[in-house]
DNA sequence: ACTTTAATCTATTAATCCGATAGGGTAAAA
DNA sequence: TTTTACCCTATCGGATTAATAGATTAAAGT
């Protein structure tokens, strides 16, 4: 299940790739306008900022907006922040690996052996697709 | 992440798909093999006998069994039954739909847009698996 | 400099889910 | 009728998630 974090941070990240000028963009617009807890968005726009996927600006006029132009944007590092490790088990993850303790060989694990594939095809779209694919 | 039910669940079908003979196997036997917990794994059997993956014998010499052969287990009913619906959002779930109450039109949703490729690949790997796949 | 604005940080809480466990009940075989 | 092993219900600690509250800091405008 995705986290509402996450949909509430690629919510909040189409709207700003939306936007016409790259002005800083407050959160309690965005918030209004996705129909997020504002005080939730918050933190969930500063770990966008924390990783370098956003800047933000203080003081009147501030605001968060995109580093990157949004077809830089790609979905791998996006869900990476905010969901965490795509792949479903930690045993088949290429970032965040660790073994099992009950599994004695991985190579013979047939959960290993199904999710490796669903890792694969999971990856290849997030690696495919942008913040500007998603805007359209 | 997946859970450790769906886990347990494939680990004991996989194990009782490389059995030489159809004749039930403990709970017990499984657990031990397996290195899961066998209060755990209990329920887990039970719901797989329930949606009609496994059959069960009670009393002396009984134990749970394959109902069908293995390359007619589709992944796709077994994680439904274990791990839930395959879609990360509700609202491009196939067989467990729900509107998101906090969007307003779904087609112009980017999570939306995002996770229906992310359903589609999956879905295509879970048709195409079968038990027996997974037990060579 | 002062005031206002809005992001930043800390922390707390409520709710939910997961994994595991306990204990008794029930059906079937020997 | 005794044993075996599945069946069912209930509970519980712990972790995680989603949301809330309050105080602080930085920047802009006057």
């Amino acid at each position: 299940m995705l986290s509402k974090k996450t949909k509430y941070g690629l919510k909040a990240l189409t709207f700003l790739a939306k936007q016409d000028s790259k002005k800083p963009v407050q959160i309690a617009e965005i918030s209004r306008s996705e129909n997020i807890s504002q005080k939730f968005l918050e933190s969930i726009l500063l770990s966008l900022r924390k990783t370098g996927i956003l800047g933000s600006k203080k003081g009147k006029g501030g605001g968060y907006y995109l580093i990157k132009e949004p077809n830089e944007v790609l979905m791998t590092d996006v869900i990476r922040v905010l969901e965490g490790p795509i792949a479903m088990v930690p045993c088949v993850s290429l970032n965040f690996y660790e073994k099992c303790e009950d599994c004695p060989n991985e190579k013979a694990c047939s959960v290993n052996k199904l999710m490796i594939q669903v890792r694969d095809a999971t990856l290849k779209i997030f690696k495919n697709t942008t913040l500007e694919d998603l805007s359209n």
